[in-house]
DNA sequence: GCGAATTATTTTATATATAAAATAATCCCC
DNA sequence: GGGGATTATTTTATATATAAAATAATTCGC
């Protein structure tokens, strides 16, 4: 192999083809698992994954959330929320009111019907999950657990630092 | 702790609330490098996910794919790869062909233009995934690749083996 | 070779998603 | 306390996604 004489053994490859099929390998196991997810509570409950997602927030905070705060802790646009929002306002799931300190902010809370719903369904997703993941013993679990926060803080990382130039 | 008398202490605990914050830690960070890269093909290339995505499976054979493995590789239904692929044919960057031996089946390519484009984007979104995963030990890598390999192989277990009521 | 089952793709209806612009209300600061 | 910046939400336009039904072509058993 012929190196260019700038080139430094110790910065030598800059494949970077592990990251890259890491990435993939990532993509594919949560869309995987999203796509189970999604089937099981559309066959067994007819709900559908924003659906019971934007419900498991609001399950977590009794006096209700802003919908600034859903988007943001469900990393999805403000548009998406509000579309969210009516169709679970229809259904009868959630209910929403002005604040009254701050005329712009809607907060929306479950309904009795609503929390009854997520609880029963929550139950049966905790399951699933538990044998979606049974295969991995105790320590690949906290193993992955470690992994993961290093990545999401690598990720979160160089979202507000700028690649410089090649 | 008071125990029902059929609870034995080996099968105890049946919490499963480690499996859940696995799986929620997996979306987080899935849901934000998808987020960063998207962002970045939209404002660096002007182009979206989904279809670098078929792009990038495209660019692999060069042969070209029927709809239905594009379908399947992408973990996708066949109607969303039904539009993509109309699209991808108005910007020129693919072409279709209908199979010669089975006139159902549409063989779809990337184009001249559809190759060059992808390649260029290619490389930078190779460095992108590179940084974003910058933090990372190579043994964390691994280790990863590793774990992952095993939760996948679980889920794809779980998807085929239904849950025995609980 | 005929017809039933299967397979590949498209269509339909609807839900989810985004980005960007518009609207409306509050904050902030001089 | 008035006006510009900011913030919360909605609207708009469009793309992506699904499930399910429809269409069209092939295969397979007999």
């Amino acid at each position: 192999m012929i190196l260019d004489s700038e080139t430094k053994a110790a910065e030598l490859p800059e494949d970077h083809g592990e990251e890259l099929r890491l990435w993939l390998r990532l993509l594919t196991c949560t869309t995987l698992i999203e796509g189970e997810v999604r089937r099981r509570l559309r066959e067994r409950f007819g709900v559908t994954m924003p659906r019971f997602d934007l419900m498991a927030q609001l399950d977590k905070v009794p006096g209700g959330m802003t919908l600034s705060d859903v988007s943001k802790r469900m990393m999805v646009s403000n548009g998406n929320v509000t579309g969210l929002v009516e169709r679970l306002m229809e259904s009868g799931h959630i209910d929403r009111r002005t604040s009254e300190t701050d005329r712009r902010v809607q907060v929306i809370r479950l309904t009795r019907l609503g929390r009854a719903d997520f609880r029963r369904m929550a139950a049966e997703h905790k399951a699933w999950i538990a044998d979606i993941f049974a295969d991995l013993a105790d320590k690949d679990v906290r193993d992955l657990m470690r992994l993961l926060a290093k990545t999401k803080a690598s990720a979160r990382r160089a979202r507000t630092t700028p690649l410089p130039p090649a």
